[in-house]
DNA sequence: ATTGATCACACCTTGC
DNA sequence: GCAAGGTGTGATCAAT
């Protein structure tokens, strides 16, 4: 029956969304844990998105490597 | 050292941000799987929505209750 | 002239704001006359709040009923 | 009868919402006319803030310059 | 491709 | 001074 598998796409949904928001609780919690602990918060969290830009960065250069290695060996290959 | 404690808040951080982009992945895959059984997310997400907004409002009357409650109790409280 | 309508827009948009300051120090003197007389403007705030997010649910609710509708009238199209 | 006072307080705390809500949504349509104008929104609203910011360092300036000047008269009729 | 809308994030102000 | 709500911005995603 319908109904149900909507139901059932409902529920699935509701239930990641109730664990991103456990999650983002979490890191919230951590971040208070932290300013107690004398680390102020608008820092450790430049630092976090410093530190994820630059993965991010890695990451499309390895991407962009292969992409050019993936057309090197196309090359290779015609040239066979 | 402050430093092991820094990159220790920073790590659990990342980890807590790297789960919230897994279940926020796992919702996407969930509309990506219901539009190809013929929901269309659109829909989906208003309903999710729709739901949120009413819990919402329930949990905060409740509090307003609550409140109310409190005032009460310090209205007994002065009266004594 | 471009300048001119670039101080157009800007004294249109600071215009708008001054409203909006203006109202926001309105409800905030009825907070405060609320208070004067005995009402206590966390619970005020509370009540409005509630009321505004069920009227937000209710608002989103018909939404999604033109959504559903509108694609009932797709359907019937098709079917046509 | 005090639920009387509480409903008035309460519509009028409403309708100044829905004031500031029809203020930023004109708002809102000055940004998007400005845009379709070729002005980029961003650069507006940067605009508007630093004008703001002028605007209250002039306000908290002459607040300072007449509490000196206050001073002075105190101490003018003080040394009377 | 470009606009429009939604969502998540960060900042800032306000109330307590 | 902290906690919370509101505001603005960037990113993401759907639709044209």
């Amino acid at each position: 029956m319908s109904n149900n598998q909507l139901t059932s796409i409902i529920e699935r949904v509701e239930r990641m969304e109730a664990e991103i928001r456990d999650m983002q609780e979490d890191r919230k919690q951590i971040y208070i844990e932290a300013k107690g602990n004398g680390f102020d918060p608008k820092i450790i969290r430049k630092l976090v998105a410093v530190r994820r830009k630059k993965i991010e960065a890695v990451r499309e250069e390895s991407e962009l490597l292969r992409t050019y290695a993936d057309q090197i060996g196309m090359q290779l290959d015609l040239a066979l």
